[in-house]
This record gives structure tokens, C-alpha cells and sequence, in this order.
DNA sequence: GTAGGGTTAG
């Protein structure tokens, strides 16, 4: 380093930067990092080192090259023509190189770079393996790493600390989480950063409960633990919800004073969501001095997974105000938010946005747009996605199988699955509750039956209590009640109240007494209190001409104090969502509201409808029950679009409940009656009315 | 000069 002292006075030219230098640093790393802002800089002072012969001094180019690495973005152009201009490059030089291609997130090059390390003979030294390894593990090359791991051993380094940790990291990012738990035991001398690794690797592989687990061992060995660790574990308390871990390292960052740490305080706020007290990451949320996409997106898709929806699109909104620009995880959130309020319009909007952005369609993204349009009723829209997207997994090709099922496409659903075999894309579980659902609602019995059975046979998928229930509506729903009935009692499993349920909803639609009085006895065994069993078989009463029974069904539901889960509907309008309530009156518009329902239920009584008063709710006096239908909250919302959207456009209704017998009725003529397109979505399934009919063929 | 970290889909 002598020559660096003796570095000699500025050329006659002066470059402003290094002509102001009165003392020249030691390190020329200092200086040159110190001095250069953009290429203009760089290109100067590697001129100078020309003239001053410093270009021949490997430790002066390396500097350069790292300088051209750090400060050039985007481009390794300037720091490949320094490179290739090292006389012989040694390995403190290829080092710098591979760690500004992995900088650049350039991992697959900077192992092509490695090999021609080796190619040249050059040895990789300590500092070699770290920075390669994290490169294997970005790309999960399992092969590369393992050849690696052989030369660390060849070249002695296989007891160097740095480089056991990083091949910790390596193996589990990899998914050879026992390879990695074989090297972390190995190894004597654990320092934070090895548990940190193995506790990352786990976390990685979704092991949430080894989290928990090698974090206990941590506390013990003494070792002590950082921010980095906490991360980890939280997000495992995340998704265990373990809320008592959780707060137990909420008071440890309060006490230590580690408020200021973004990734910690994201993962706290991520704890708390998962753990269902969205209210206190919220509270954290806002202590927040900085928020980056990550602290947004955290917090938003807490609201979406805690079910609070609206609050996820409020805050979106307020994202939007700052100038923090969203990324796709935001947007999957958003989405799933839009999809569960059935939003159709916001959701639109959204996706035209993430066109405007031109944001990348990962497979995540892609899914996400699919499923919600899926979820609005507007499956043309899912297929759009679909066939745009550049990736394609399980998930997404279930995801339009499941859609297409729910929107009445069951034919076209068992083309795609058909297609999606031909692509050699694997099916599982959940795709089969698609397919199945598929065959039900295409009234596809055999096909149904074939595809169950194929499904442990061809795939090794054992059916879940779900295939079942899917099976148990394919026959139910072609009125083979007795079959179900069966099938049912032969199940493996212990059937559930959700499988009797489908059963009793077969039985409403086919009229069947007796069968119907099993399932609902079957139903109460387990679950006593759900309103719409009892309401499901008093108008199978009904329906058998026993007026008498279902009015005892009613009753007994009064006397058990069950009362019927209030109905909620909603529609979007110009983006903004109204929410409508059975018989409620105290929103701001209800004025205009009931006008327009008496109005809309004056024009379909004269064109044949009559109020089905087994809907009414049961304290409701004798002649008050059909205004009290009329008052279903699905009526409102409908009688809200009719007066605020121009005529002949659709209007989207999501409701929380099944949509009830008379609603349905009434919904079918009002399509005819006022020329609307009206799409229903309860909580099963979509429906869509048209001309006086349904998409559901009156079976729900 | 080298290692470990936060948000997302059916």
C-alpha cells in the first residue's frame, strides 16, 4: 500500500473531485466511494489511475470495480470492462464481481461467473463461498449449492463459521431442511446468525411449529437473540396463532426499545392480524414513524384476512394518498378484499390500474384476478385473466375450475380440468372440490361418480369429508335422494352438519319428507342452533302440504330462542359499497330506499307475484309478514339498483345468507318485469336471473 | 470485503 501514500497531485485538467482532496486517505476505497457520485466521476478517476499506472495495482482496480458496482444501477456494463481489463484477476477480484452480480440480483450470472473462476484456476478463498451460496439459495439450485458444499470441504473452509451459516440458509431455501439441521448440529460454536439460518430455513418451509421449537432451544443455550430472530419467530406466531409467544416478544421490543426497526414492527403488525387483534396492529400501524409497501401491505391484508374487507379497501385508499407506490402482494390483497364484498367495479379498477403500473402478472397476482372476477359473477373475465396469464399453476387453474363451477359453467369447468391434465398439471384436493362442484352443477351424475372414485385410484387424493359433501349434492341435486342417503352412511368418515345440510337441501328441492326429517335430526345432534335448518325444514313441511308440522318447526325454533341470522346485502355502486340490512331504516337513504321497494313490489304483483309468507321472519304479526318479506334486505339492494343504475344495465347483489324461496321468486320477475340482468351471489353459489329465470334451475 | 429478516393466491 506504500504507493497509495505517495498518490500523486492532481492532473492539470482538474477533476473538481479529487483536486479539493488536501489529505489523502489511506484506503482508496474511501476515496473513491467518497468522491464519485455517476459514471462521469468514475470514468475520471479511472482515467487518472491509467496515467498514474495505478490500474496495475489489483487492490486499486477492485476498489473501482466495486465502486462502478455500488454506484452505476441497473447495468454491470462499466464494472465488466474494468474487470475484464485486470491483468490476472485474483480472487479478492472475482469476489467483488460475483457480490455486485448477486447485488444486482443477477444470481444465475454470478454463478456462470464462478465457474469461470474455477475454469481459470483461480482459488476461491473464504470470502468466495458466502456470497456464491446466497446465489444458490435465491435460485434454489440445489445441485450447484451441493457441488459447492464438496469444494468448501476440498479447500478446508468447512469449519469457517460464515460459511457454514450460508449453507444452512442454502440447503433449507432448497427445501433440504434435514441437510440444513444436519450442518446446524454439526457445528459447536452457534452464533445468532446460525440460528437465525436454521430458524429462517424453517420458516421458509411454512415448519411454523420448528420455529417455535428451535427458538425455545435458542432461549436456553444462551446464546442470546436479535431483531433478525424475532422476525422469524413472529411470523410463526402468526400463523400458529400463538398470541402469547407473540406478546411475550411485543414487551421485549417495547422494553428494548426496538420500536424503529420496519421489518420488526411489519411482523409484529403481521402477529397481531393473524392472531385476530387486527385493533392492535392497527394501533402499531399508526405509531409507525416511516411505512414502507411492505408495513402497507401487512396491515392491509390483515384487515382482508380478519374478514374486515372494507377497512382493507379504506386503507388502501389512504395508501394511495402517500407516496408509496403498491406492489403485487398489495394488490392480491386488495383483490381478495374486492372479491369478498363482490366489489366488481373496484375490483375493475384495480386491475386496471396494475395495467397502468404494468405491474408483473406473477402466478400470485394472476390468481388473484381470476378468482375475484370469478367471485363477482363475471367469469368472462376470469377466462380473460386466465389465458393472459405468462405462468400458470395448481392454484390458479383450480381457482377458474371453482369459478367456472359456482357461475353455472360446470361443462366448460371439466374442459379445463381436461386441459389442464393434458398439461401435466397436477390436481389436488382442492381441485376436486372444483371438479366435483363442477359435475353437481352441470347435473353430470356418472361423471361425478367416476371422477370421485379416480380420485384415490389415478391421483392418490383420499377424499375429504368436502369430496363427500360435493358427492352427496351431485346425487342429491339429480334427485337421488336415497342414494345420498346411502352414500352418506357409508362414508369412512363421520359425516358433519355441513354434509346432513346439503342432504336436507336436496330434500327441500325434491320435496322429500322423510329423508329430510333424518338429516335435520342428524344436523341438531351437533349443531342445534343454526336458523336456516329449521327454516330449510319447515318448508319442506310446507312443500309436502303439512302446514301444520312446519309451523311446529317454527315454533320450536322460537321457543329454543333461534333467532334467523339477519340478512345482509350489498351493492356497489360507482365504487362505492351500500349495505343493506333486513328491514332496516335507519341508513341515510332509507327514505328513498322504501319508496322504491313498494314501487318495485307494486309492479311485480301485477305481473303474477305473490308474497311466499313462510319467509317472514317469526315474530312478525299475521298481516304484517309480507311487508316484512318485502323488506328482505336482498329486496332493498335490488330496489336501490333499480332507481340508481341506467336501465337495462346488470345489477350485482352479494348477500351473507342462501337467498331465501320468495326472494328468488321475486327476483326472477323483476328480471323479466324491469328488463334487468341480476346477479346474485350468496353464500353458496351465484344466480343469475334473466327473463324471469335463473341459472340455478330453482336449485340452491 | 463474507452470513440470517417483514407483506400475497385456489
Amino acid at each position: 500500500m506504500a504507493a497509495l501514500t505517495t498518490y500523486p497531485p492532481s492532473p492539470a485538467k482538474p477533476i473538481t473531485a479529487i483536486t479539493t482532496i488536501s489529505e489523502f486517505p489511506r484506503n482508496p476505497k474511501t476515496l473513491i466511494l467518497q468522491q464519485s457520485r455517476n459514471a462521469r466521476d468514475l470514468n475520471q478517476i479511472h482515467a487518472h489511475l491509467i496515467k498514474t499506472r495505478l490500474v496495475h495495482s489489483p487492490a486499486v482496480m477492485e476498489n473501482l470495480l466495486e465502486s462502478a458496482v455500488i454506484l452505476l444501477p441497473n447495468t454491470m456494463g462499466y464494472a465488466n470492462s474494468i474487470f475484464r481489463h485486470i491483468d490476472e484477476p485474483d480472487s479478492s477480484a472475482y469476489n467483488v464481481m460475483i457480490r455486485g452480480l448477486i447485488y444486482k440480483k443477477s444470481d444465475h450470472d454470478a454463478i456462470v461467473l464462478f465457474k469461470k473462476m474455477r475454469e481459470n484456476s483461480v482459488r476461491p478463498d473464504e470470502f468466495t463461498f458466502p456470497s456464491i451460496l446466497k446465489a444458490c439459495s435465491r435460485l434454489g439450485a440445489l445441485h450447484e449449492g451441493e457441488q459447492i458444499h464438496a469444494q468448501i470441504m476440498k479447500c478446508g473452509f468447512s469449519s469457517n463459521g460464515f460459511i457454514q451459516n450460508t449453507l444452512i440458509h442454502m440447503y433449507a431455501r432448497c427445501g433440504e431442511l434435514e441437510v440444513a439441521r444436519h450442518v446446524f448440529d454439526g457445528i459447536s460454536q452457534k452464533d445468532v446468525c446460525t440460528w437465525n439460518s436454521m430458524l429462517a430455513g424453517y420458516a421458509k418451509n411454512e415448519n411454523w411449529e420448528e420455529v417455535v421449537k428451535l427458538f425455545r432451544e435458542m432461549k436456553k443455550s444462551g446464546t442470546g437473540f436479535d431483531e433478525v430472530t424475532m422476525i422469524s419467530v413472529l411470523t410463526a406466531c402468526g400463523r400458529l396463532s400463538d398470541l402469547e409467544l407473540g406478546q411475550w416478544i411485543s414487551e421485549y421490543i417495547e422494553a428494548n426499545g426496538l420500536k424503529g426497526n420496519l421489518a420488526l414492527i411489519t411482523s409484529l403488525i403481521d402477529m397481531y392480524a393473524k392472531c385476530g387483534q387486527v385493533d392492535t396492529a392497527r394501533g402499531l400501524f399508526n405509531q409507525m414513524d416511516q411505512r414502507d409497501v411492505i408495513a402497507w401491505s401487512a396491515m392491509i391484508s390483515g384487515y382482508s384476512q380478519a374478514n374486515r374487507c372494507r377497512e382493507a379497501l379504506d386503507l388502501f385508499h389512504e395508501m394511495q394518498k402517500t407516496n408509496v407506490e403498491p406492489n403485487e402482494v398489495t394488490m392480491v390483497s386488495v383483490l381478495y378484499s374486492c372479491s369478498v364484498l363482490g366489489a366488481l367495479e373496484t375490483g375493475k379498477w384495480v386491475h386496471f390500474y396494475i395495467k397502468k403500473k404494468k405491474m408483473k402478472l406473477t402466478v400470485t397476482l394472476g390468481t388473484a384476478l381470476v378468482d375475484f372476477y370469478a367471485k363477482c359473477g363475471s367469469i368472462d373475465g376470469s377466462i380473460e385473466v386466465f389465458n393472459k396469464m405468462p405462468l400458470t399453476n395448481v392454484f390458479s387453474w383450480t381457482a377458474l375450475i371453482h369459478g367456472l363451477a359456482c357461475n353455472g359453467q360446470g361443462k366448460m369447468a371439466l374442459e379445463y380440468f381436461q386441459e389442464m391434465r393434458e398439461k401435466n398439471i397436477h390436481p389436488n384436493d382442492v381441485t376436486f372440490i372444483g371438479v366435483l362442484s363442477a359435475c353437481s352443477h352441470a347435473g353430470l351424475v356418472n361423471e361425478g361418480r367416476k371422477i370421485f372414485n379416480s380420485m384415490s385410484r389415478d391421483f392418490s387424493i383420499e377424499p375429504r369429508i368436502e369430496h363427500y359433501g360435493c358427492m352427496v349434492d351431485i346425487l342429491g341435486r339429480a334427485g337421488l335422494i336415497e342414494e345420498a342417503y346411502e352414500f352418506i352412511m357409508n362414508m369412512p368418515t363421520q359425516p358433519n352438519s355441513v354434509v346432513w345440510r346439503t342432504l336436507l337441501a336436496s330434500c327441500r328441492a325434491h320435496k322429500n319428507v322423510k329423508i329430510g326429517v333424518e338429516s335435520f335430526k342428524q344436523i341438531i345432534m351437533s349443531e342445534p342452533a343454526h336458523s336456516g335448518d329449521y327454516i330449510l325444514l319447515s318448508n319442506i313441511y310446507a312443500s309436502g302440504g303439512r302446514l301444520e308440522d312446519a309451523l311446529r318447526v317454527r315454533n320450536q325454533m322460537k321457543e329454543k330462542g333461534i333467532r334467523k341470522a339477519p340478512g345482509c346485502s350489498l351493492i356497489e355502486l360507482d365504487g362505492e359499497i351500500y349495505e343493506f340490512f333486513a328491514e332496516d331504516n335507519i341508513c341515510p337513504y332509507s327514505k328513498e330506499v322504501y319508496s322504491a321497494t313498494e314501487d318495485m313490489m307494486r309492479q311485480i304483483k301485477s305481473a303474477g307475484y305473490v308474497a311466499n309468507v313462510a319467509d317472514a321472519r317469526l315474530d312478525a304479526e299475521e298481516d304484517d309478514k309480507e311487508a316484512s318479506v318485502s323488506h328482505h334486505s336482498e329486496k332493498l339492494a335490488i330496489a336501490f339498483g333499480l332507481i340508481r343504475t341506467p336501465p337495462g344495465t346488470t345489477i350485482r347483489i352479494s348477500k351473507n345468507l342462501r337467498v331465501c324461496t320468495d326472494c328468488h321468486n321475486a327476483t326472477k320477475i323483476i328480471s323479466k318485469v324491469f328488463k334487468r340482468e341480476i346477479v346474485v351471489r350468496d353464500r353458496n353459489r351465484f344466480h343469475h336471473f334473466k327473463e324471469g329465470s335463473c341459472s340455478c334451475n330453482d336449485y340452491w
